[in-house]
RNA sequence: GGGCGGUUAGCUCAGCUGGUUAGAGCGUCUGAUUUACAUUCAGAAGGUCGUAGGUUCGACUCCUACACCGCCCACCA
């Protein structure tokens, strides 16, 4: 950079994209193997490739590149690993809006174009999130940028479904799953979203067959009747034993339906008697199996009634109801209809009531996978933080279902099973139904082909195979993500130095969906789970604690912020106000306080640098302590303590109080205080060199937060090496930490203060000096007083300081207490000795108070007895000093009365 | 139905293993400003830490119950 002087206000836009590009050139954040090294891998939670950037990523992806500079600076060998996901149903949606706008349906264009269209799309608009993600200031290594739908992915996921399959522990099933039919595919468990919805339960009447009498079963799916195969009551239930074997008559279509009975159903609910549709409810699916029931499907997987349904065909799921509803009404077969809340699934991405959909799908047997991921938190070889989680994440694996891994939709990882149609017809059973998952044995079908490679003819009789039409879910692929973005299922020297990585970074709202099969998926196919930590943080909301969403319209846009008040205001900001775990709650003027910030580094730094004699300073020649003196040795003390609580802050990801750390101490510390102390002194030798000391390594403190700001100013005042970004990691200097000289110190800014609160109190101009005399107690005091007199008299304005253990009060003055000095700071003219009263009268209330409390404490025996020695001492001493007090305030008020 | 998180200054939130005179930012009020910064400086006001019990020498902090807000899980036909 060729000037070094700094504008007046801090620009951040060509700054960050300065620095940006360079460090990209240089090429500092590409990670490399070295067998010597310490490995610190983070790989990025793949954001959509559909995504962009929103304050979720921001936070999560600042978390990340805080930890990865912090790492990198501190000398480990560090991968930031990123990429994207191919989101099958969202990214498939998203192309289908845009078709359906030129009136396409992906129908219509088939398959083989339709991908095209995607990949075209994805051409496009993939990169979105990438970019933004460089304006955040991401260090991940680019180069190694992967997709979940890439070449070298797609092998994994392949390699993956045929080893589990081979394994016996994938298999295709007959069963109800959850069906969204907006966009007609099955789902899993955990891709259903269950609302609570004020919706009715409808009595209905149903007759029995060869008698007079009826039995009335409640439902909140009228519709569903048309599949009704049976009806039941649980046996102990008086009211309807007499029906046990008798037939049902079912109304409207008037189907025969058996009646059965069987313990599960709560005889307290409802009527007590149930209308049984195996084909759309999971429930009625077991008691059908159980009990041999006819499975009656009623639904097209649009939603819309099949010709099951007679004269119901072709109407839509919720018209039918409306109608059948009606025509029960009609035929006083609906008794009553009553109020019901009850939970409600609707699809994840589409946020359409889900039906529950008996279908072919296939299945991943998880129980095995569990147990070693079980193990592997329970021993604590992966430790969420904060801790609750891990007792979420053990209860979803101790009762884990079996995965459906089948989608109905086109984008994603086609399914590699193939069927020779010839084979197939001569086959006689169908294998599914004697095969039982994990049980060792391979599940098969007649002329089923499960394979690595793509076949060409069926290897049995030559035939031409069809490949399964389905795909498989999307984290399928992003289960894999922590080792099969380093190039597994190779075997590398990537793979071998950066696997396990360090610490996952994540949201709890994809425990389940990712990180538990993650720690699966890790154990069963590297040996070791993928990752030592789980860094588990909370959502970001907007100020009324909804949801960020853009069709909320209540999204602050990371970008606007970022083109608003820079990225190191935004990372500032969101980091500042994310406690472990807590959601997040965002406004915009939030960073207005990261913009601050930024501006107040950026004009301190102007500040010594106009003062900086940068050809003469050698920061090699660090003077003597003596040269040094107090100030000036104060604030390297405090910096250096500030590295060491920062690190700890660190390490424990309590990443709030690391940035507030920070800012207390450039803003308040560094600016307020030292600064201002050393201004009449910035030409002297020691101070120079100071300043630059204590700014230089509080950037290097600052960059893993605030990346660009500090390359920009390292660059302009003396330093070695070539980008704050590859420096070295400030380690806390402890022969430079003095709790001695801090307390002293301490002593003498609450002197300062206390003499501004005088003044501020009396209205005296600030242009004005005064006169201040200072009692003190004891020697040290004395000593201490009269060694930083002039910083005091610079920074309280004052023209003369008698400082003595025998004052006497002077005339007309005002007091402050501070510890166990005493302060008269004289306001000739000004005294108003009603208000000084008050003033003193408040102060004595509150010692008072105080006081009260301490001798409680000190008299009561237990206390005494019970209590650690050093708190009974503390308190033994805080009682001396305030009861000095005491006797001073009143003194005070006897000389008022003059 | 089970579980989790929250309830602290007007607002938004810190307060980690019990011992401080309970903190910050914003906002409010008082005052300042010919060069580091008004994206600023100095000072001030403002809190019975959701409620009720309990443990303890000592509770914002631990325990129990309750209330309200939010979230997650569960086959509430």
């Amino acid at each position: 950079m060729s000037s070094p002087e700094l504008s007046k206000v801090y620009e951040p836009k060509s700054v960050e994209k300065h620095w940006y590009a360079h460090w990209l050139k240089k090429g500092y954040f590409k990670a490399k193997a070295a067998p010597k090294g310490k490995p610190y891998t983070i790989v990025i939670p793949p954001p959509n490739v559909t995504g962009i950037l929103h304050m979720g990523h921001a936070l999560n992806n600042t978390l990340q590149d805080i930890l990865i500079r912090y790492k990198r600076m501190s000398g480990y060998r560090t991968l930031w690993m990123p990429g994207t996901d191919h989101a099958g149903i969202a990214t498939q949606n998203v192309v289908e809006r845009s078709l359906r706008e030129e009136g396409l349906t992906r129908q219509q264009l088939g398959r083989e174009a339709f991908l095209e269209r995607v990949w075209k799309w994805r051409e496009k608009y993939g990169n979105t999130i990438v970019r933004q993600l460089h304006r955040l200031g991401a260090s991940c290594d680019w180069d190694r940028t992967r997709f979940t739908m890439d070449e070298g992915l797609s092998e994994a996921v392949r390699e993956v479904f045929v080893r589990l399959y081979e394994k016996g522990l994938i298999y295709r099933g007959k069963y109800i799953i959850n069906w969204c039919p907006r966009c007609q595919t099955a789902l899993s468990d955990e891709e259903v979203q269950h609302k609570e919805i004020n919706g009715h339960l409808y009595h209905l009447k149903y007759a029995i067959e060869g008698t007079d009498g009826h039995v009335t079963i409640a439902t909140t799916r009228p519709e569903t009747m048309l599949g009704d195969t049976a009806v039941g009551f649980n046996p102990t239930d008086e009211r309807y034993r007499h029906l046990s074997g008798r037939t049902a008559t079912l109304p409207l279509i008037n189907r025969r339906l058996r009646i059965i009975s069987d313990e599960s159903i709560d005889p307290s609910f409802g009527t007590g008697a149930l209308k049984i549709t195996p084909s759309h409810d999971p429930v009625d699916f077991e008691l059908a199996r159980k009990h041999e029931l006819e499975f009656i499907n009623i639904l097209n997987p649009d939603g819309t009634l099949n010709e099951n349904a007679g004269p119901y065909a072709g109407l839509d799921r919720f018209e039918a109801r409306r109608r059948i509803v009606a025509d029960l009404e009609d035929r006083r077969i609906l008794l009553e209809i009553k109020e019901h809340q009850h939970s409600v699934g609707h699809c994840y991405r589409c946020s359409t009531v889900i039906e529950p959909y008996f279908s072919s799908q296939w299945f991943v047997h998880m129980k095995p996978l569990a147990a070693p991921a079980i193990e592997a938190v329970e021993k604590e070889r992966t430790v969420f933080a904060p801790k609750r989680w891990t007792k979420v994440y053990l209860d979803w694996m101790h009762n884990i279902k079996d995965w459906c891994v089948s989608r109905q939709i086109w984008w994603g990882h086609r399914i590699p099973v193939w069927t020779c149609a010839a084979c197939r017809d001569k086959g006689k059973t169908a294998a599914e139904t004697v095969f039982r998952p994990g049980q060792g044995r391979v599940y098969r079908e007649p002329g089923m082909i499960v394979a690595r490679k793509d076949p060409k003819a069926c290897p049995d009789c030559g035939g031409v195979l069809e490949q399964d039409p389905d795909v498989l879910d999307t984290w399928f692929s992003s289960w894999l993500w922590p080792f099969s973005t380093l190039g597994w299922p190779e075997k590398n020297k990537d793979l071998k130095f950066f696997y396990p990585t360090a610490c996952l970074v994540t949201g709890y709202e994809i425990i389940f969906f990712w990180v538990a099969r993650m720690i699966m998926s890790g154990i069963e196919f590297m040996g070791r789970e993928p990752f030592k930590q789980v860094y588990i943080h909370g959502i970001v909301r907007d100020e009324t604690g909804a949801k960020m969403s853009k069709s909320l319209g209540n999204a602050v846009d990371p970008i606007e912020i970022i083109d608003e008040f820079g990225a190191d205001a935004l990372r500032y900001g969101i980091i500042s106000i994310t406690a472990e775990g807590q959601d997040v709650y965002c406004s915009k003027e939030k960073f207005e306080v990261g913009r601050n910030f930024a501006n107040k580094i950026w004009n301190a730094s102007r500040l010594v640098l106009m003062n900086l004699d940068t050809r003469k300073l050698r920061p090699s020649a660090v003077p003597t302590p003596a040269q040094l003196g107090p100030i000036n040795r104060w604030i390297i003390s405090r910096v250096n303590q500030t590295a060491a609580s920062l690190a700890e802050s660190l390490d424990r990801h309590r990443f709030n109080e690391a940035a507030s750390t920070l800012y207390d101490f450039i803003w308040h510390q560094y600016c307020d205080w030292y600064l201002e102390l050393a201004k009449p002194t910035m030409k002297d030798r020691a101070t120079q060199w100071t300043m630059h000391y204590v700014l230089e390594r509080t950037l290097r403190l600052l960059h893993p937060f605030m990346p660009f700001i500090t390359e920009e100013i390292w660059q302009k005042i003396p330093h070695k090496g070539e980008s704050i970004m590859v420096s070295e990691w400030p380690k806390p200097e402890k022969r430079r930490i003095d709790p001695k000289l801090e307390t002293e110190v301490d002593i003498i800014l609450g002197e300062i203060q206390a003499i501004r609160n005088v003044r501020s109190a009396w209205q005296i101009n600030p242009k004005e000096s005064v006169t201040v005399a200072v009692k003190v107690a004891g020697d040290t005091e004395l000593r201490i007083l009269r060694e930083y007199s002039t910083y005091i008299v610079q920074m309280a304005k004052v023209s003369s300081l008698q400082i003595g253990k025998t004052l006497a009060r002077p005339k007309e003055s005002a007091v402050a207490n501070v510890g166990r000095v005493e302060t008269y700071v004289v306001l000739t003219g000004l005294v108003d000795v009603q208000v000084e009263r008050q003033r003193i009268e408040a102060a004595l209330a509150d010692v008072d108070r105080l006081i009260r409390g301490l001798e409680g404490r000190l008299k009561n025996e237990e206390f005494l007895r019970k209590a650690p020695k050093e708190i009974v001492d503390k308190e033994r001493q805080k009682a001396v000093e305030l009861e000095s007090r005491r006797q001073r305030l009143h003194e005070n008020l006897r000389s008022l009365g003059e």
